[in-house]
RNA sequence: GUCCCCAUCGUCUAGCCUGGUUAGGACAUAGGCCUUUCGAGCCUACGGCACCGGUUCAAAUCCGGUUGGGGACGCCA
């Protein structure tokens, strides 16, 4: 048995994009699941767009993904060996040199290629007779540097995108006309955007980086990716990459092209979080936070934990815990526009009341903050909610958020007075 | 236009290979419960085999066609 080598060929000229990040991620779980070997080959044959930020952000993405590599290869530091063997098909005569450039000649046959995914895939026809394989500035070709060190390092099985399947007979002519062995190969079908169609740049982050800057947990997407076109079977939602590792495999993965669904991301990452100790979680808040209140403030270790504690178990990003939470990083509260109903009940005497009551206290904690207010509202022939809907507009400007009695104690006893104050002062003035 | 691929709830999918299932699960949606609120949690509901024909006692499952969707046709990769 011949050993399982598979390889993931990013182009540096863009960012590595979930359509991409889902083919490395089949190609490295088939190598390891196989025990194979997983070669990464940077295809930065295209001197004027391949950017070394790009590149760089494929190599960290990969890393963050947690998939590994057992061998590095860049393609422009092997345009020798495609000249030499382009060389070698011109001695041949199944190539020539025309107009500065290489052009290898199609001696088509039918071609029948047993796809891993697809099955038997048949051509009978080509649209073209001759292809550039040296282009005139002596730069490899796509296919042609493709097909080269796919034999040259011992590539098994290509797994790629279906976009590529119309490559597929080419690659076989020239690989033959090279006298290489023909590799297995595997088609994956496209990711598609929300509605149906076209990954577009327009809707949503199509970037890998993006979604980590989001504060989606790798996991969280490696798992979901999987969940596009591969299912773990028995009805499971969740599993992780080491666990896929052993069951995954080729013959399982769906032919039809996904719908991305940001809305199941959501789900899935919530979960992750959920799973998390804010301790795990701090790290990556502290990142957003860092780049949305650009250093301005400094917050506690402690501080930060709890706020995370709060919201973990209600987000479905990181992000969200800054934004949503954003009562907890800035001491300006503004109402939200849905609060009205609740603010059109003027409780300033109540609230006075109750501010007053919560002024005296030593320990600051939730319990002791729920018991006064619960005192206060009966003292006051008040139910409790009656208090706690302005209270919660008044210490988070919201409808809707975490236990208010956490959520005050973690804020603590002077931000709390102070926006009641406010909230009061916005009744006195007549809204 | 030519070639290629694909087709199960709105979406992701199990089932298909080896015909006989109340066609299962998840997200989303709706409703309910809990509760201090909710976008959290729990429960319930809604909702699907694209269409036509064939094979068969029997078709989501096998075959053909139609329609629909996607991809490729660069000295990009």
């Amino acid at each position: 048995m011949d050993e399982v080598i598979t390889r993931f060929a990013p182009s540096p000229t863009g960012y590595l994009h979930i359509g991409g990040a889902r083919t490395a991620l089949f190609s490295w779980l088939y190598a390891r699941k196989n025990k194979g070997r997983f070669i990464l080959r940077i295809e930065d044959t295209d001197q004027q767009r391949s950017k070394k930020e790009y590149e760089e952000e494929i190599l960290l993405s990969m890393k963050w993904l947690g998939l590994d590599y057992d061998e590095l290869v860049y393609q422009s530091q092997r345009f020798d060996i495609y000249r030499q063997y382009a060389d070698k098909l011109i001695e041949q005569g199944k190539a020539c040199k025309k107009e500065g450039a290489v052009f290898f000649k199609y001696e088509f046959d039918k071609i029948v290629v047993d796809d891993l995914i697809r099955g038997k895939v048949k051509w009978t026809e080509l649209p073209k007779t001759e292809e550039v394989i040296i282009k005139s500035d002596k730069t490899p070709a796509y296919n042609f540097a493709c097909v080269i060190d796919d034999a040259l390092l011992g590539v098994s099985c290509v797994i790629r995108g279906e976009d590529h399947l119309s490559n597929t007979p080419k690659q076989v002519l020239m690989s033959k006309a090279l006298g290489f062995d023909v590799p297995k190969f595997a088609h994956i079908p496209l990711i598609m955007s929300e509605g149906g169609g076209r990954m577009s740049k327009r809707f949503g982050a199509t970037a890998v980086s993006e979604y980590r800057k989001m504060g989606y947990l790798p996991e969280a997407l490696v798992n979901y990716l999987l969940l596009l076109g591969w299912s773990p079977g028995n009805n499971r939602e969740i599993i992780s990459l080491d666990e896929a590792k052993d069951i995954f495999d080729l013959k399982n993965v769906n032919k039809t092209a996904a719908a991305f669904s940001l809305d199941k991301l959501n789900w899935v990452n919530s979960y992750y979080i959920k799973q998390k100790t804010a301790e795990d979680l701090l790290p990556l808040v502290e990142g957003i936070l860092k780049g949305e209140k650009a250093g301005d403030f400094s917050f506690s270790r402690d501080y930060l934990l709890q706020v995370i504690r709060l919201f973990k178990e209600r987000v479905s990003c990181l992000r969200e815990i800054v934004e949503w939470g954003d009562f907890c990083f800035s001491e300006e509260i503004v109402y939200s526009g849905d609060t009205e109903k609740i603010l059109s009940k003027n409780l300033a005497k109540e609230i006075e009341v109750l501010k007053n009551n919560l002024q005296p206290l030593e320990n600051f904690d939730k319990t002791i903050i729920e018991q006064t207010l619960r005192q206060t509202a009966q003292d006051l022939g008040l139910k409790a909610r009656d208090l706690v809907h302005p209270v919660r507009v008044a210490v988070t400007g919201k409808r809707v958020g975490p236990g208010l009695f956490e959520t005050m104690e973690v804020l603590g006893k002077n931000r709390i007075i102070n926006r009641l104050s406010a909230l009061i002062d916005y009744w006195k003035k007549g809204g």
